[in-house]
DNA sequence: CGCATCTTTGAGACTGCTCAATACAGGTGG
DNA sequence: CCACCTGTATTGAGCAGTCTCAAAGATGCG
């Protein structure tokens, strides 16, 4: 039950930081999510890297430590004794992970694919938030964040159909320009949208073939009429 | 994957505290809730009752207050356009309300029974928690422990089966005993198992039959083979 | 005691799942 | 560069668990 620990490598860069994930499914979102709580974090800690399907950690481990994803996308989950698994979120460039930080991690974080991030000990920040109000404000704004998050994905897991789960999935992925990315497998959103990839794909054929989106490849595709979709998202 | 161990629980000497829904939810949780914190905004904040089915405040309203519920049963719930609900945790004495101070409540909070509670204004919050480090770290503790609840929800609701949700709630709900009370009505069940009442209804019934639990009343039943339901509550 | 509400039980329908076959994509080697 | 091969995605047919609709049975309140 211990996790693979990626090679921890000291090395700096600043890429760009895209919109986190949070920031677009948390609409009642308090202030802007703002960098220097990423640009802090990012400057103390170590970077990581993993590979592809690689564990960060471990539901179960000891959780030691805070991350920052730099680039690349991960999942968490929560798995059953049969192997049916939940997928609790997923993350991006940007957005914070292990945030939960009791004793323990209560999900497992895998790299959906090649990811760069920053480590930052729990000792560590627990200094830096004794020290500083905003971080610590800021942090908490997160966590708070992150629970609503989860709330609106127990509504969507409990009360939506089919077809609304993947069109809220769809917005809630999707630039102002309407595209999406999907660098995660069918398996990966029928887990997280608690479907199965068969009913994943039949909808988004469904979809297809409706007009609303357009598919270029297996991994992109277009909101073509984001307004419908919209209101297919919360009502049949 | 037996038994749950609520192990804990010394006598108070005041007002018996009866064991947060969060603490038996979280099994990993950290260290046990001190009750200083609750003492604390009990003896800051102001008094406020609530009738059966009074809401005290609803999804949108300014986030303005943190609450102790000091005794009753609360339900926190979210609602689609259509009225589809899901509800989102019931919460009892000693729980904290509205702990996710963004801007805006996420949710509704209606009570269950008739309820007291605390309330403790925002900016009084702030400043106390700016003065006590302890409090804070109790704070974020809380907030991370809301968080695997919500998530051990998410599995639950994307994963697992009527008969598995059933037992996951009224394991979750029960004392040392195996006495499980049920103040709210089989539609709140549904809502927060993401069920229809019918079905609640069916598998307790199936429950009931199979000799698992005992029933004295709509409200109140009995678990008679714990582990067994244990079994259940996490595969078919 | 009577009425309104909630719960239980039943029968049938439907959404989404399971099992199975085909199609596609990405990587490998000739 | 193309044929092959493996893993993933799509599509199809039938099934099952849960929902819907409906009625009868409890419960509680005035």
């Amino acid at each position: 039950m211990s996790s693979i620990h990626p090679a921890i490598v000291a090395q700096h860069s600043s890429a760009p930081l895209p919109q986190p994930w949070l920031e677009r499914a948390w609409s009642a979102g308090s202030a802007p999510r703002s960098e220097d709580l990423i640009e802090l974090i990012r400057s103390s800690g170590q970077t990581a890297r993993l590979e592809r399907d690689e564990m960060l950690f471990c539901e179960g481990d000891d959780g030691e430590a805070l991350y920052v994803i730099l680039s690349g996308t991960v999942r968490c989950c929560k798995v059953l004794a049969d192997g049916r698994r939940q997928i609790i979120g997923f993350y991006q460039a940007g957005d914070l992970l292990g945030l939960s930080l009791g004793d323990v991690y209560f999900y497992s974080a895998e790299a959906v694919t090649p990811v760069r991030l920053r480590r930052l000990g729990r000792v560590q920040l627990e200094t830096m938030m004794d020290e500083r109000p905003q971080l610590r404000r800021r942090l908490f704004s997160i966590a708070a964040g992150e629970l609503a998050a989860a709330q609106n994905q127990m509504l969507l897991l409990g009360r939506k159909t089919a077809r609304e789960r993947i069109c809220t999935f769809l917005l809630g992925r999707a630039g102002s320009d309407g595209a999406v990315e999907l660098p995660m497998s069918r398996t990966d959103i029928a887990d997280y949208l608690g479907l199965t990839i068969e009913t994943v794909s039949r909808t988004l054929s469904q979809l297809r073939s409706a007009g609303l989106v357009r598919m270029s490849g297996l991994s992109s595709l277009e909101l073509t009429d984001p307004d419908r979709l919209s209101d297919m998202a919360e009502a049949a």
